[in-house]
DNA sequence: TTGTAGGCGTTATCAC
DNA sequence: GTGATAACGCCTACAA
């Protein structure tokens, strides 16, 4: 008494289709395909002909289960929409596909929440290992890691407790160029900040310690808003400044859209840049170096900061490097007309 | 004679575990978590609990593989560092999440062959449906996707031959900027393009038009370069432009970032914006509302074409309407300084 | 409303 | 180098 077939899913071919074809067993051509060294090559070949004569397409769902390996890396990401984020994804992918992983993308919208709910569905699909964008996230989210033992790296900043990461120092990040804008000779240097996530509020701390250090930090000049950044809140931000505090004399914007709508503002009022407010953002986005004038800003390893956190991680997936890293790979200033 | 146990994926706790910790069976969990409705509101509590208490995470491998539904659609883009199609994905995003469907999301880097391989490592997923960028794609593209049966949605585009699709004529869209620079009186309109990808082609296609049925149209106006768009190419193509023809009197650019970059060099040239030359982009991207002076372009419905589209491929998906339809979101003309 | 039996397509393990 | 067998974790079909 056999029962109704069952709905077969993608076009229907299986592995044991394509052994019936070349006169073997199914786990030969499992081996033809995951392991050629293993089978002779006139075994190969046939199961080669008869995988392209079929159109068969292995099934991953079928290889996770059997194999407990998914080759599949997840990445949590807090945007899609900042240039930032995509460089470091461009980075990733190459390594992983040249590896034969896949990736799995998620987009926080930078909530912690949603970064906990991303990993609980993503975790579905059994990644062999994460990575992840910043060093704090939601006190579960650090549990279900654990519990899963999933392979993680931190990407954009550096940890010192030992937790594997790639990325450099905000905070000296934020020193730097606030540095820069002490030797250019001022004084009132505000902060315009957006978003306010980890790491905008450590270019903050950056800039506080610099200016600290120089003796002239001032509290009134910081401006701050959690909502998403947009050269519309640069202009906006510009005008609160200049009218709560018409002595500043410089301002450091958390990001570059910040910057740039700032000096476009400025061009709208005619306020003379660097003569009388110098301007710096923050990463070195393409229209930092068009805009007028152009912007002086830091420039971010974001896609080499892809690319290693990538090789790191997968070399603790293979279990090459037990132990963990930290790879700082810096910033540079790009000193431009703006300052 | 048993044998070694195998090494178990995730944290290592099943169905089974679930099930045994609520004194009820497999099945039941699966519909408790699956179709709550069909269980009692005593044995779904119970489930829930264990669930939580365990750390319970379903295996997707496992549900695709029985199901045969994966859950999951595949979205094909040509790029990720274009704006245009990351405010598409976002839209997508929304529909799906909500549908409880995920998203992989393939970059074929504007190449038909990575598109095809892309295809081809995707559907080790089994996805349950297809979101595509564009109307044309290789031979054995559309092969395989008939083969497997996939439900798929054409986006950015509209076709005229059955295929479910939702988007805007690209052509119309070209044509219609180019009328607007004839109607500013401009004769000897130019056209900039990169990349040159179908959408490109389509709206040189439309500019030819309309400065034909202008009777001025001038094949030693048009200048293609095949080369990602940036804008450092937008200011070389402006001074390879304007040193072959210096009677050119208006530029239509194939995307804002080619236009803004001309832009910004007509400034560096203290050309005149829009008196001596006008500039006309295409999208309506963030920068384009802030540049010097700012840019003329065309707004595309980007986000609302994710979001149509994988509404129709959801429908298609479960079948509830089989027939396809094709969905012209229109464009809007952004007039603004530039023209 | 709940449970039992069996199979989805692949790979690990162990024999030959 | 190749093959038989038994999982992997879940869901469909059917039965109670």
């Amino acid at each position: 008494m056999s029962r109704k077939p069952r709905v077969r899913s993608g076009s229907g071919v299986t592995m044991h289709d394509v052994a019936r074809a070349a006169g073997v067993s199914a786990i030969t051509v499992s081996r033809a395909l995951n392991q050629p060294q293993q089978v002779s090559p006139a075994l190969r070949d046939k199961v080669m002909q008869a995988v392209d004569a079929l159109g068969y397409v292995p099934s991953r769902s079928a290889s996770t289960l059997a194999s407990a390996r998914s080759r599949t890396v997840l990445v949590l990401i807090p945007s899609l929409g900042n240039t930032v984020f995509l460089d470091t994804l461009a980075g990733i992918e190459t390594v992983l596909a040249e590896a034969g992983y896949q990736m799995l993308i998620g987009n926080s919208h930078y909530d912690a929440d949603q970064e906990l709910q991303l990993l609980r569905a993503y975790l579905q699909h059994r990644p062999d290992g994460v990575l992840l964008t910043g060093l704090s996230h939601a006190a579960p989210f650090d549990d279900l890691l654990r519990r899963h033992g999933l392979p993680a790296v931190y990407m954009m900043d550096l940890a010192d407790d030992g937790r594997c990461c790639v990325g450099f120092s905000q905070e000296e990040a934020g020193a730097a160029i606030t540095r820069h804008l002490l030797e250019r000779g001022k004084r009132r240097i505000g902060f315009l900040g957006a978003q306010l996530d980890e790491r905008v509020m450590k270019r903050l701390a950056g800039y506080r310690a610099a200016l600290a250090e120089a003796g002239c930090h001032d509290a009134g000049l910081e401006w701050l808003d959690p909502a998403p950044s947009s050269m519309q809140m640069g202009a906006d931000m510009l005008d609160a400044a200049l009218a709560a505090r018409p002595d500043c004399d410089a301002l450091f914007c958390c990001n570059d859209d910040l910057a740039i709508g700032a000096l476009a503002r400025c061009q709208q009022l005619g306020i003379a840049v660097p003569a009388r407010l110098a301007v710096a953002g923050f990463n070195d986005l393409q229209p930092a170096a068009w805009c007028t004038p152009s912007l002086t800003t830091v420039a971010t390893p974001r896609r080499e900061i892809g690319i290693q956190a990538a090789r790191a991680l997968l070399a603790m997936i293979e279990g090459d490097a037990p132990q963990a890293l930290r790879l700082d790979l810096g910033f540079a200033l790009m000193l431009r007309r703006s300052s």
